[in-house]
Order: C-alpha cells, then structure tokens, then sequence
RNA sequence: UACGCGUGGCGAGGCGGCCGCCGCCCGGUGUCCCGCACCGGGUGGAGGAAAGUCCGAGCACGACAGGGCACGGUGGAGGGUAACACCCUCCGGGCGCAAGCCCAGGGAUAGUGCCACAGAGAACAGACCGCCGAUGGCCCGAGCAAAUCCCGCAAGGGAUGAGUCGAAGGCACAGGCAAGGGUGAAACGGUGCGGUAAGAGCGCACCGCCCCGGUGGCGACAUCGGGGGCACGGUAAACCCCACCGCGUGCAAGGCCAAGCAGCGGCAAGGGCCGGCCCGGCCCACUCGAGCCGCGGGUAGGCCGCUUGAUCCCGUCGGUAACGGCGGGGCCAGAGAAAUGGUCGCCACCGCCGGCGUCCGCUCGUUCAGGGACGAUGGCGGCAACAGAACUCGGCUUACGCCCACGCGUAAACG
RNA sequence: GGGCUCGUGGCGGAACCGGCAGACGCAGGGGACUUAAAAUCCCCCGGGGUUAAUACCCCAUGAGGGUUCGAAUCCCUCCGAGCCCA
C-alpha cells in the first residue's frame, strides 16, 4: 500500500487529450521515443500535469485486443503520472503485439518520458 | 452403460476490501448568472453472438414515393409476422437400422442455346462388331425338262444339258433387325412370357410414363377407375417463360448553430427534381435580384437525431404450433480520440502432487507390498473460451465454453 | 458505422457467357557459346505416390459445401487483403 502523502491517483476527463487539435499539437512537435511495442510522443504542456492519448489502430488487434492494450496503457498512466518528470501532453502510439502485463507497461512508460523530458531539458538550455 | 438424435436453458460460481472510468439525478464550492470545472452522495453501465454485414424492416432525405420498361430478388401448400430468403404445421422426394436429418422443391409438349472427349450414332439419331437368311440375288442342284448326240427296226434306254423350279444346303451382294457387345454422364421405357427368319410394345402381365374422369382435402397432394403402346433425353444456381415482391440512398442519413475560403461556368420561355429510360407529376422562375445545377475552394467545432421500443417480465385465454388477444408490473448503456478496468483476500469447484484413517466379491496359501473406493486434510496451479454496443429492431450465418434439464432412438447388459 | 472490389505456381499476370488449368513475362536450375563472365540461344520449372528413368495415378485456382456428366468459371457460407464516404 503507498503510504507516501501523494496526490489521489485518478484520470478524468482533465487528464486526457480530447480532441485532434491537441493530437496535433503533439505530433507537430516531431519529438518521439520509442520503448518495447510503443512510440510515445510528448510536448510540454505547461499546465499542473501530464495529459494522456492513446492511438491504437485496428492493425494492432481486434477490438477486444486494442480495449485490453488500452485499458493497461491508462492504468499505467494512472499510476505513474506523478512519479513523471514535468508536465507532457503525451500520445502513446501502439505497435501490433500481444497484450503484455500492466508491470511492463509503465516499465516502458516511465523510460521513454524520462528519454523524452532529457530532450526537452537541453532544448530549454540551448 | 455406450453411441447417437431433437428441444430448451446459461454465458465470468458466490461474497468482500482498496484504487479508478463513463452517463444521469441531487447537494455544495468557484466564476456576476447560465454553462463549465471540482468535491460529496445516490443510481445505471456490453453480448449470445454486441461479430460477419447475408436478408428483412423502422426512421431520415430525395415532390406527395405514383405507373410502365429495364434491372434485381423469391419459388411445394397453408399459416405466423411490420416484413423477410425467417419461423410453424403439412405435402412430395432423397438419406439413415431408427430417433430423425436434408432438399433454389414452378415451367424443358412458348421459344433459343449448349451437351467437350469417346463413340457407328447425341436429339424428329444411328449401324462398327454383331443377329437373320423370310424376300430379291449369286452359288448349288433333289425333281421336271426343250434341244443335241449315241445305242436300237421299234417301244425304249443312256450321255450332255439351255431352261424351269426352289425341296435340302451354302454366300451375305441387295435387304431385314436393333436383342446382345462396345463408347459415353446420358443411346429414344424396365422385367418376364409369348411371338419371329432374326427381332422389335409386335402382343400380353406387372412396374413406370402420358391423357381423361370420380372421390377425399382450404390446398400442396393422395387415392380409385378408365383409356393410350410410349409419341415426351439432360441442362433454367444457361438465356428465358410464369406468378409474386422490390423507387433510390443510407445516421458519415438528415436538421440547426458557429467558424472559415475564392471564385468560375451553365440556365430565361426556360431551369431543376423523382441518381437508367419513358410516362405521369412537382418545384422555382419569367419582376435583374436571387434561386438551382456543374467544377473548384474552405471547415472537420458544437447541439439535435439518440434511445419507450413490432420493448421486457408475470399471469391468463385462443391456437397442434409459429404466434396472437387481454390484465398487471418494470424502464434496462447511450460514449463520440470511444466508458465496465487494476489489485488483494475468503469460501466453493476442477486438475496434479503428498501423507492419514476406514473399507474391499482385486493380485495372493498368508504376511509385507501394490491397486481401488470413500472420508477429512496440506501444497501448487486453474477458475475460462469466443469475443466489446457506435441509429434502432426482427432473423440468418459463423466462432466459443459449458453444464444442466427434458424427451427420444439403436446396441449391449441386467450378477 | 456504412458502401464496394479482388483472391490462380516464388512474383506479376492469362484462361472467366462451364470442356486438357497454369498461356506470356520475371525470378530460379541445367546445358551451349566464352580463357572467364555478361548478353544471346536451347531445355526444365506446383506438390505427393510409384519407377532405374520415362510413362502412369492422386491432390492442387483463399477454405468448405451445392448445381452439373463435368466448376478457376455458376450459386451459397466463411476467411483474408484493398478502396471509397462526414
């Protein structure tokens, strides 16, 4: 059980990326890193924290495939979203691949944000 | 007990803790109010196939969805239904020992096309092998016999023998036949007896087929009687004919609001619409401003459509049934970058492993040991498969896990 | 969500109003030519069984079923690709 005081771990509507501008935005930014079967996009958001989309196309898998890939994808977000370095709206792009543990999703989750928040510390310094 | 058939049912076994998600309702806080955001509470939250998109509808728009052609679909009968290619009952045919299952199951005497290869012949067919020798012919020659010759006085006898004739026999040239062989998916009814030169519906019996009539049934059809020697190959999931049905497009339909760009061309006694053609009809114009159409450009924001419906449950009545009537009760996902998830525990259940106890129509002379059944028990693992609503229903099809229930059939067995 | 099109050897692509499947091209293998290679020419080229080898037989047009004497072709049901629409 986490006995550390943070914040409630909740994703509502605030959390999430609802609309194509916002996926726009993201992808404009051209900034990527991939981890396992995902690509995960991120653009500084400036706001009090991380915002999530997921796209997951019907190459991944039928739609009980992409619900259950989805579904550990947010769970993971869940969790890890107040461990993240700064404040992203991230887009996580899923490859075709069999579902894999909620564990190995925030393992890979946790790794390209911190390649990615390493990439926009050097831009803010350059 | 084994195998099999049919009908119906269920679809995360139950309970709980913690962290979350999406609607709606109530209260509070923030913002001037609304809306929105957050906090708290309540309540609802995937399927039997939500799937494939194979049919049928509702609904929406295209005048008011109308007639004909074209095109497409359906195809035993009667019923059910909003409708159907679905369902029910029945009829006919086929398969199975049976319970049962399967059938695009109208028309091939309206017409057209096709039937490769093989084969003699393939659609008012045909004769390769074969069968026949009745008829004609040829050979042959039992008989008759003109004529000639020889012997004899003569009667007469003998030889040759045109011809006549066709008894017996031969040939198979003409001809007859289509039974058998052979080819083929299919060869112009089948079996048997008679009949014949050989054969053949040539005749007869039975079966099949066709026609007519009676009876029963709403009907598909069944059945009985009479007649016809058979004239009528298959294919319509080939064109087609008949009967019936179908206007087109699909919620990305369509309506409203906001934002935004860039226009160009066509139309006036004409233009547009019912997306193919004709009819029939409608709208707008003839008034100088719009309208409509075509091409091009821009926007992918919000609201409505959007869930109360051929709805579900219970009871009752009608009907063989599908289903329907009546009465009572319930409200059961409505998102739009797409919600039902994560994790932990207890109890059931299943599988594997371990030891304990009791029992034994088992192996055995007995013990040990092994095996089996039951009971409580410890550990590990599993607790799902197919699969995720996207306008909504009715079906079909396909995928999947059961178990359960019920009704049957066949076989074996009954210590 | 809705609408439509297409599946044939390793690849492209014929045969599609039923009648010998795989024409033709590319790739691949063998041979000839060459000192060698390229180019060129000739032959082979789906799988299995059988055989010393040919011959021969069976299975093959995404899968399964149906109609037909006969199906790549006609009909039905699945499977898999691709395209279009606000």
């Amino acid at each position: 059980m986490n006995s550390s005081p943070t914040p409630r771990l909740t994703f509502g509507k605030q959390r999430r990326l609802r609309s194509g501008a916002d996926f726009q935005r993201v992808y404009r930014q051209r900034t990527s890193r991939n981890a396992g079967p995902l690509r995960v996009y991120a653009a500084p958001n400036h706001l009090d924290g991380h915002r999530l989309g997921l796209s997951v196309s019907r190459r991944v898998g039928s739609a009980v495939v992409r619900n259950r890939i989805k579904r550990l994808l947010r769970e993971a977000f869940r969790i890890e979203q107040h461990t993240l370095p700064g404040t992203y709206d991230l887009v996580v792009v899923s490859h075709r691949h069999e579902p894999l543990t909620l564990e190995a999703y925030r393992q890979h989750l946790r790794q390209a944000v911190e390649r990615l928040h390493g990439h926009w510390r050097k831009q803010e310094e350059d």
